[in-house]
DNA sequence: AAATAATATTAGATAAAGCTAAAAAATATA
DNA sequence: TATATTTTTTAGCTTTATCTAATATTATTT
């Protein structure tokens, strides 16, 4: 089964939107998602139904398949990897990977995947956290909560980010907030839902809501 | 200026045609090499001359254009850069990279290249011996001649091959010719201009003419 | 339950890249 | 030079992936 690279695109759309534990992934969800129109996503579900990759009624909504969980977690691994490459080899920040991977990961070509993979020494987890799937599509998720669920006195490691946008990334730069700090919850101010952490044993950080809730955290 | 991926290829194709010395550029010629129909590629001319990449009339032939050649030089060193890395990061062997380097060069992020380039040490000649542009598209090529014009008695070192072909390099593997070998005329068949060889001063090595004139030497 | 709003789909265009078959132009040959 | 052959281009069609505008369906409010 081969996959166009709008295909390929559209279906790891879903496949997120699915994931993300929503009831049900809408045309307008997935439009926004890989900034295109409805009408574009309309379309796309029909081929992408005959093809099987999702099951699809119209107007009733859609079911991504097993074989359309396999392959878009073929296109997550690939995208991954490449991104552990940009980072690891290459000295990419970690906001500066997506735009390339987005590219990267429609390469054809089992053996450049297989020797990438050995190349990097078989790694478990992208720049953002995000574990990366096997070659068989397996997909191994440590539990995790965001940071803005934790309460006072609570402690843990940041383990991944929600957003990777580059805005995101660079801010949490700033401010010194790394994949593997380890945080302790300082203070929750009721109004606004913000919070006051320690990082590393000796930084305090003060974050928004916002901010925290796109911090991922293994708690200890 | 931004070019497809199609128009790359041709571009690219193009290219490497004008600078086989061959008079001019045919259309037959561009098909042949870029496995499409020659109504494909009239098409494309008029394309590629609107971008002015060519410069094109109807009938009366094309020429390449200082602009085409900067982005043909831009896609070929991208080409090359990916093959020493699947090559000497990655251990493909010289007869696997071409299909997926095909794939490769389309990349677009400038960093990327600039950083790949660095990674590799800058290197100055891809794992069939071409050489790699910089990054203004200057290339140095280096005196060379095909193994069967040389003469009884001379010497001199493989520095590439003019086929890239998987059946061409496996069969030099096999016989044990590569890149950098020393090699030393030992006989010509007037016949057939079949040639026997000397390498690295111990292998005595028979081929045809066809082999002997897509390897080439740099004379000593 | 009817009217309104939101969401989703279809109709109809456009652009890129390819194809086959037909026509046009250039080249070779008798 | 006239005819035949080869080369190149055009015409018309197909597929993929977009879009806007119009329509259809579902959901939400009065
Ligand atoms: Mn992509
Ligand atoms: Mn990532
Ligand atoms: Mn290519
Ligand atoms: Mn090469």
């Amino acid at each position: 089964m081969e996959l166009t690279t709008a295909e390929e695109n559209y279906l790891k759309a879903i496949y997120h939107l699915s994931e993300e534990g929503k009831k049900s992934v809408s045309t307008n969800d997935i439009a926004a998602q890989i900034q295109t129109k409805p009408a574009s996503v309309s379309d796309m579900l029909r081929k992408l139904g005959e093809k099987e990759v999702i099951q699809y009624r119209k107007y009733y909504g859609l079911q991504i398949t097993e074989l359309g969980k396999r392959l878009a977690l073929q296109t997550i691994r690939k995208h991954r990897l490449w991104e552990v490459f940009l980072v690891d080899k290459l000295h990419f920040a970690w906001d500066e990977v997506h735009e390339v991977a987005e590219q990267l990961e429609h390469i054809q070509s089992p053996l450049l995947i297989e020797r990438l993979d050995a190349y990097l020494n078989y790694p478990k987890f992208d720049p953002h956290g995000d574990p990366i799937p096997d070659a068989y599509g397996d997909v191994r998720t440590r539990p995790r909560c965001a940071l803005n669920e934790m309460d006072i006195d609570q402690s843990g490691q940041i383990v991944a980010v929600k957003d990777s946008s580059a805005a995101f990334l660079r801010y949490l730069d700033k401010v010194g907030a790394y994949i593997g700090a380890r945080i302790k919850i300082l203070d929750k101010v009721e109004f606004d839902g913000s919070i006051e952490i320690l990082v590393d044993q000796k930084k305090t950080l003060f974050m928004s809501k916002d901010v925290a809730s796109n911090i991922l955290v293994l708690q200890s």
